[in-house]
DNA sequence: GTCTATATCCAGATAGAC
DNA sequence: GTCTATCTGGATATAGAC
């Protein structure tokens, strides 16, 4: 929606403004909660009216819309920005660790984005497009390293959105948590995939991929 | 809360009607949301009007935090009535299996109990005893079957709630989810714990179940 | 586009008569 | 304990002047 191709500097100026509102509507919603902040608030941090957003937004629900579509977009950026390892196995590592990071650098944004914290909210069509793209690289990290048994999909999914939930609520700030990612993939992956981490070494370097860790068995 | 001394039937009419006014509390939840739900809606449905509620809970928060402590007790009490196998990894896994069937079994009472979707509500100290003492079975559990490592406890903590809470919101009433448990479990236990049992890579790492398989905690 | 003014509705909570 | 009446404050949204 903030990607649109702007014509004329008034609608830029438009789109603009609608930037603003956005940002604001972050920064409240991390204080006060995403259900927790009016309206009101929102046009005073932004030097309007309360009924001048309008002029942007049709309504509070368009603004989350809006939010959560940024939400995906970000994810998605995030993972354009990666640079993946060759090996499959590690590679899912580092897609999966990346994307606890994001859940957790922004609670708030995960709330939104994974969580139904914001009552009566619904996702437009095209928002949830966005989301199932951007949700759709886990399935691809996860078929590169072996697992095409849908299941673990699943099962993925609900470890690492298990662990974003357990830090954000249990341990903001922490890292109690999300340290756990690699354990839990690999057990996942299964024996095959593990890496041989019995000492505590914590960051063993690995030698190069072989090519016995490209098969991987369920 | 509920299980006081009531001595006098004054008193205990006052507790019936307590938990007359909880139960629809419960029912209205269930219907327009835990948040969704407003004291007059409450009273209308027990034959009030709204203003009546203040003579059995001080506040909405009160009745939610009423709410809470039930939802623990319940737990609680599903745990107490399981028969679980002496094998403490059959145990674990049935010990899971319970729990995650509590948590679908109910998804309004899973949101109040483990997600925040109540704005503002902190449930009081003595819930929230309550609620240790409810989770402590996991450790026992665990503790049991090998697993020692607090890292693992909350491994599967974010485990089991990451499954619950895929299954409610993408798949409610389904089993989609919650059928993973066992390879979930699995996964954490590794090669020692699993069903096969296949001795080609003996992980020293996890403890053996054989040494601690003598008592079964419930 | 922004404003004032307002409509409409709802919430949780309190006071005091009976 | 329950009621009527009321307080107080909040929300989203709309109309129309400028």
């Amino acid at each position: 929606m903030a990607g649109q191709p702007a014509f004329g500097r008034r609608k830029l100026r438009h789109e603009a403004t609608k930037e603003e509102i956005l940002e604001a509507a972050w920064r409240l919603a991390r204080v006060q909660g995403l259900a927790g902040f009016s309206l009101r608030d929102l046009a005073l941090a932004v030097q309007m009216r309360h009924q001048s957003l309008y002029t942007y937004f049709p309504s509070k629900q368009a603004i989350y819309d809006a939010m959560f579509a940024q939400g995906f977009r970000a994810l998605a950026d995030q993972r354009a920005a990666l640079h993946l390892d060759r090996d499959p196995v590690r590679a899912l590592r580092q897609g999966a660790r990346a994307f606890l990071a994001f859940c957790v650098e922004d609670p708030v944004r995960y709330q939104l984005m994974f969580e139904r914290v914001v009552p009566d909210f619904v996702p437009s069509a095209a928002s949830m497009e966005l989301a199932a793209e951007a949700l759709g690289y886990l399935e691809r990290w996860l078929g590169a390293a072996g697992l095409t048994d849908p299941a673990d999909v699943d099962l993925v999914r609900a470890l690492l959105t298990g662990l974003a939930g357990q830090q954000i609520s249990n341990d903001p700030g922490g890292t109690r948590w999300t340290r756990l990612v690699d354990r839990a993939i690999d057990g996942v992956l299964g024996p095959a995939g593990r890496p041989d981490r019995k000492r505590t070494a914590p960051r063993a370097k690995r030698s190069p991929a072989d090519s016995a860790r490209k098969e991987v068995s369920r």
